[in-house]
DNA sequence: GTCAGGACTCTTTTT
DNA sequence: GAGTCCTGAC
């Protein structure tokens, strides 16, 4: 028998040779249920089925990923052929193959959260309604709500309960803007994520033929983290699975923090009433933990009334207590826990990667980062505001999107003003107001301006039209998403703009776009990627989970921040659950609206399970929020720990002579939202007089070179491979940078 | 049409 | 503290 086989406990090795008929696996954190999954998956494929019968849904790509990668190395190249991914990754896939039958282009954009706020506001705005009072993020709430229970603008319309709700909100107008959201994203070609899952089931519901296709495709179905799928998701796995019924699915109600997204835990127990056949396993013996982890995260989640029924087991060593420390403040709180980081490297000699700072929500990172970069220890943040998210990562990304599909409405609002090129609000009202009245596109109107306007702005909405044009023949030729978007990135002035930029942050925007051109270059150099067109890549990066950022540069050797939701999946040898505060964790929302608590203590749970070997809670006395400094009260969390598991020496400390610092944030000023931090003490650079941009194709390591914004340096490693080459250079007061010779101008010195 | 400065609003978690 | 919207000067 195959040697993987023996090295699984009994429910393991069953749930892998499980054959054909409906399986659940009830996985415990840290019972291997990965592993389980990947065998299970290799095993199929060695017994004979086709890698394409096989759909994976995982809850991040990267997951995806290390399993696809983890199975390859024992079936072989065969694995890569499995339909595996997000939820959202695999029935975008299918949607643009299947676009037409819902009378979308199969080119359509992927709206992200801030493209449906920014339309919601346009169309609150339209419909004269308050908008102190319609909220851009309480509408989409609702609206994302509604989409992810399968209810259409119509039903929603019609639905009396639904109305009540809305009026009781003062808020009776959500189902029109419902259905004017619904028409302007099918207007401009583009699906926002909860569409993404809607229309699949509108598709699989409406169009048989094409059900039928996809049941009859997918042979093997299976489904992890599916505590976390909400009623959307299910359905689609159910239709899917209709036909084979090998269907199996594996969760952990425990771990269930996804309710807030319309994840329903129900759907574990209606599962066996689905399938009634169904065969349960249950992974109940943890090896990842100390037994004074597991202990404690039992002792908490049994306060929780919503279970099933599990034992929870290690036969690993009891380990150390779990240590609580209290800080009088959020960046006291930083400090201790980077100090206690250190420590405890030093005397066990650990490396950055086996810690974890967890927290409830991401502004919390901020005092973590400040203290670990005063100690010089590395750090990694997981989420908060990604670098997809950067404006000026946005702004080229929105070129690239109306490129593809000039319908984006979003993407046209965000670039045809920018950078400036003098045509104002007055003008775009103008052209919109035009496209309505002749009832045609916007990109009509603007592509034919003369045709329709005539005054002083239609010279710049010309060479608009024409650079896009520009840009559009490209792809018409052929270019891969590479060569398009690094013209793109020369021509448009994006780049010009931030080039003239001599600050610190305009230099890290600066950075930014290369690194995304860095990131384009690689995705065409990937010999996985068949589709190397633009398309393809906005798609993928539309759909990236915050768990896919890419490591900013090689050293990988980090320390991660993140919230507990992020962490979910992950195990660290150490992990610091931090700011267990009464309104903080369980979260002030949770308190006020007379919910249980429930969820807060799952998400507890999570957080006390990702931890191996040490587990540390820490909490403030005071925090400060917008501003003002807030007294905080221990979590009730820690109450409900069995007292017995905790050693709360460093929290009864004496700690009066710590003075609080009056600005404590003050530092960070330069660290806005919407900029990279800046890690190094980078100042800007003025370029030589005599600077002109050399030939770099005779570049050699070891060259000494001078950039316009990055100074001098010296070139570090050069890699030549593919058509683009890329220059490592160590800049002085700067450090190592990638840069691309193509589209760098490096000057060469003598 | 553009820009700077002031008022105003944010309170969770994510694809 | 920080992003967004609004206002008034140029």
């Amino acid at each position: 028998m195959n040697d993987y086989l023996s090295s699984l406990n009994e429910p393991q090795r069953q749930a892998v040779m499980h054959g054909e008929g409906p399986l659940m696996i009830i996985a415990g954190a840290g019972s291997g249920k990965t592993r389980v999954l990947t065998f299970r998956i290799a095993h199929l494929i060695e017994n004979g089925v086709d890698p394409f019968r096989i759909l994976s849904l995982t809850f991040t790509n990267k997951a995806a990923a290390e399993m696809r990668h983890r199975i390859e190395t024992s079936v072989g190249y065969e694995a890569r052929n499995i339909w595996m991914g997000t939820f959202h990754s695999v029935f975008a896939k299918i949607l643009r193959i299947e676009a037409r039958y819902l009378g979308y282009n199969s080119n359509f954009s992927i709206y992200d959260t801030d493209d449906s706020k920014s339309l919601l506001r346009s169309i609150i705005k339209e419909f004269n309604l308050d908008d102190k009072v319609y909220k851009a993020n309480a509408v989409f709430n609702r609206i994302s709500g509604a989409k992810n229970r399968l209810v259409s603008p119509d039903d929603y319309l019609n639905n009396s309960i639904i109305q009540a709700d809305d009026n009781a909100a003062r808020m009776p107008e959500i189902g029109r803007l419902y259905k004017a959201y619904s028409i302007r994203c099918f207007q401009a070609n583009a699906m926002d994520f909860d569409d993404l899952l809607f229309n699949t089931n509108v598709l699989f519901r409406d169009f048989p033929e094409v059900l039928y296709k996809y049941q009859h495709k997918f042979q093997y179905v299976m489904v992890d983290e599916f505590q976390d799928t909400n009623v959307s998701q299910y359905l689609i796995t159910r239709k899917l699975s209709a036909v084979h019924r090998n269907i199996c699915v594996v969760g952990d109600d425990a771990q269930s923090i996804y309710a807030f997204r319309g994840a329903n835990i129900e759907n574990i127990l209606n599962f066996e009433k689905d399938f009634p056949d169904v065969r349960t396993i249950k992974l109940e013996q943890n090896y990842r933990s100390t037994q004074t982890i597991v202990n404690t995260a039992n002792s908490v989640i049994a306060r929780n009334k919503a279970q099933l029924r599990k034992e929870v087991f290690t036969e690993n060593d009891e380990g150390t207590l779990i240590e609580v420390v209290k800080a009088n403040s959020d960046n006291e709180e930083g400090r201790l826990v980077a100090t206690s980081i250190f420590e405890e490297k030093m005397q066990h000699g650990l490396r950055n990667n086996d810690f974890a700072i967890l927290y409830r929500t991401n502004a919390q990172s901020r005092a973590f980062e400040e203290a670990l970069r005063r100690l010089g220890i590395k750090y990694r943040i997981v989420g908060g505001l990604s670098f997809y998210q950067r404006k000026e990562i946005k702004d080229l990304l929105a070129y690239l999107r109306f490129i593809v599909n000039q319908q984006d409405e979003e993407a046209f609002k965000r670039i045809i003003n920018l950078p400036k090129r003098g045509i104002g609000d007055t003008t775009v009202a103008k052209i919109a107001v035009t496209a309505a009245e002749n009832q045609v596109a916007i990109w009509d109107v603007v592509s034919n301006i003369h045709q329709y306007v005539s005054g002083r702005a239609t010279a710049p909405v010309e060479s608009f039209s024409t650079l896009i044009k520009s840009f559009m023949l490209m792809i018409d030729q052929g270019r891969d998403a590479f060569e398009v978007a690094t013209h793109v990135a020369k021509t448009s002035g994006i780049l010009r703009e931030l080039y003239e930029d001599k600050t610190v942050e305009g230099l890290s925007r600066y950075e930014n776009v290369q690194e995304l051109l860095n990131a384009i270059k690689e995705f065409v150099d990937n010999p996985e990627n068949e589709d190397k067109t633009l398309g393809t890549f906005l798609q993928s990066v539309a759909l990236l989970t915050n768990a896919d950022e890419p490591d900013e540069d090689g050293d990988n050797d980090r320390i991660t921040l993140m919230t507990i939701h992020s962490a979910k999946g992950l195990e660290f040898r150490n992990v610091y659950v931090v700011g267990l505060e009464e309104d903080l964790f369980p979260s002030q929302m949770m308190l006020e609206s007379r919910q249980d608590l429930e969820e807060e203590r799952r998400l507890f749970y999570v957080a006390i399970t990702r931890a191996e070997q040490k587990l540390t809670f820490s909490y403030a006395e005071s925090r400060y929020q917008w501003g003002r400094l807030k007294m905080c009260e221990p979590s009730r969390f820690l109450l409900e720990v069995d007292q017995r598991y905790l050693n709360t020496s460093k929290a009864t400390r004496h700690i009066a002579e710590r003075e609080v610092q009056p600005n404590p944030m003050g530092f960070l000023k330069n660290i806005t939202k919407k900029t990279a931090p800046v890690q190094t003490a980078a100042t800007a650079h003025t370029p030589s007089p005599d600077f002109t941009p050399s030939d770099t194709s005779g570049l050699v390591v070891g060259q000494r070179v001078e950039h316009p914004k990055f100074g001098f340096g010296v070139v570090s490693k050069l890699d030549v491979n593919g058509t683009d080459r890329k220059a490592t250079v160590k800049f002085e007061g700067i450090g190592e940078k990638t840069l691309l010779l193509s589209f760098a101008k490096l000057r060469i010195m003598e």
